[in-house]
DNA sequence: CTGTTAGCGCATTCAG
DNA sequence: CTGAATGCGCTAACAG
């Protein structure tokens, strides 16, 4: 049998409200009946039942986490940053993923309204503007990582690196290195995914820059997975004019593309160098290492959980104040062997 | 301003327990009335609040999931079939991380306590037959993925693979293959965490088996991580008689110390074979490929989350009855480059 | 400092 | 088929 405020109220002769009080540090109670209480809560095995006590304070200290999948390490990563800033605050995570499928990802949105989270955060959304509507509708801050806004050029609250200047970097050093064919392998197609779009558009900004014209060929299709980018190595090779580079959408990719150049018995970095995105774990433990885009992901997890929290505190107030908000994180260019000679020789170099 | 029952009641000209049961489908309702007050109810934005009807019906279509770290794609691979397997029967999932420590672990069980989930699953828990205890406390089911408890033998309610049957498999295959000094590099140490232990009974069974003497000298201890495995390296470089072939506690520690041995200059497989555990995405896409034992995670995850259903629909009955069960799932021996030959020619052996 | 009273939003009797 | 009344467990006034 659950134990509740009045139980512990009856056993220890006095009301429930007082029983409430005490277990909440309030004021209104003497020092030794509140010591009372809690002896006694503890030994009945008392726990309080969250959910009354948000029916009627409205809050549930809870945020709803939307993801594609869990599976991308990237994913698990911005997810890491979230549930830290969460906890140390006492918020509690609720996740979500949607598969990649717009369907699910506002199922889940409406899920976490009626479980009246607090917030909600979503990485990399597949459902984009329509997030404007739900904002509304939700009555809950929306806090995106990782996506602009097609229309507005931007969410109302979001977290994100500087894509375009991410892939600035990473075609700028293999330039600097001296190729001149250049390959970019996108990420997953969809309407409001704008971060593939960014990052070539940053690729195409270096190549012009240095006075080279972007071959439309040289720009093939991924899927933000290692097959896409074993896909996307098969259709680079059989150009006619071959890349002597590939940028790729992340690590992911890159990781599958490298895959396939080492069937093909090509060798990385000397016939084909390769530059991902994101700076996963294993990046700097493949073979050879990968040169690739680093992105602060616990930091932006935890950005974003806290400007979550700021916007669900002063809710009214500041949010209809700022109306909008958008927090950029820097991203940075970690050379590894897959870029430039034997660097591997120094494990040191190693980012992350 | 939040919509509720009544409100809608009210704009309906019907009582608000005739909108309760219009939405629900009660069959105590006119067709006529039923539609008018859906169609209502979703003009007016209604969204249901989960609290209030979980606080009669004792129920909250939820379950909390414990992870060491979520960061560990084993984890997450088994983290998103409990995902698949719960959003198909309408569950909610909250995700909670313990960062390996027991206390935050305990924290989490108690939060998700005070939330009333319907049932917890705990995967690779570090806390062991203190569940025990909190099974009775929690009043909800717990199922436990990947550990045996060390006093009864086992948990009451587990999902996991028979890690020694795991770990003979990569042992004797080293054997097959002409081994004989084979090495071990354990997994993070934990009280109640028997996997390794398990594991390298099999290796040790796998051994002896043979002929072969286990020397002590040869198992040496990881955690888990890459790092763990590039320590174990050096350890095992160094040893007066160094091994020719290395099983590794899972494919993270595999990587760190494939990396390690490649910046030694050693040849993999020729000079070192190393089998790994898991068989995460990327242990294919390393190079050499790894040779590894490959866990349906997904499946467990789904295994144990409708465990967890069955445990919660049944509750009462069939849980006093049981009392105790145990799900194994079958582990297998999945053959790369890393072990043998030229392997990596055929793509088409990559398993997963 | 403490007890009494309301009500959060909903499901569920019990009478019609 | 429908409405009125009750209570889930808790916090928050409001009176003592």
């Amino acid at each position: 049998m659950r134990v509740s405020i009045k139980d512990i109220a009856r056993t220890a002769g006095v009301s429930h409200s007082t029983v409430s009080r005490a277990l909440n540090d309030s004021a209104l109670v003497s020092e030794a009946t509140r010591r009372r209480v809690k002896h006694l809560a503890e030994k009945m095995g008392y726990s309080p039942n969250t959910l009354a006590r948000s029916l009627v304070t409205r809050r549930t200290d809870t945020v709803g986490v939307v993801v594609t999948t869990i599976t991308d390490p990237f994913m698990s990563e911005v997810v890491k940053g979230i549930q830290l800033a969460a906890d140390e605050h006492g918020y509690t995570v609720i996740l979500c993923s949607s598969e990649e499928t717009p369907e699910r990802e506002m199922a889940a949105v409406e899920m976490l309204r009626s479980k009246r989270v607090d917030g909600v955060i979503c990485i990399a959304s597949r459902i984009g503007a329509l997030y404007l509507d739900h904002q509304e509708r939700i009555d809950a801050p929306v806090v995106i990582i990782n996506n602009h806004n097609e229309q507005t050029g931007r969410y109302p609250f979001t977290v994100s690196v500087d894509n375009r200047h991410g892939g600035y970097l990473a075609a700028r050093h293999l330039v600097q290195k001296g190729d001149r064919r250049i390959a970019y392998v996108s990420g997953p197609a969809a309407v409001n995914h704008s971060s593939s779009r960014d990052r070539l558009g940053g690729y195409r900004q270096a190549l012009i820059e240095t006075g080279i014209e972007p071959d439309p060929a040289l720009v093939v299709d991924g899927n933000g997975c290692p097959d896409g980018g074993e896909r996307a190595f098969e259709a680079l090779v059989t150009l006619r004019e071959p890349p002597t580079a590939v940028f790729c959408y992340n690590d992911m990719t890159a990781m599958g593309l490298m895959h396939a150049a080492r069937r093909a018995s090509l060798s990385i970095p000397e016939d084909l160098a390769v530059v991902g995105y994101d700076d996963i774990l294993l990046a700097s433990y493949l073979s050879p290492p990968l040169t690739t885009i680093s992105q602060p992901k616990i930091e932006m997890g935890q950005r974003a959980m806290r400007m979550a929290l700021s916007l669900m505190s002063d809710e009214g107030a500041s949010k209809e104040m700022s109306g909008t908000s958008e927090a950029l994180v820097q991203c940075r260019l970690v050379t590894r062997a897959s870029t430039v000679g034997r660097q591997d020789k120094n494990p040191r170099a190693v980012g992350s």
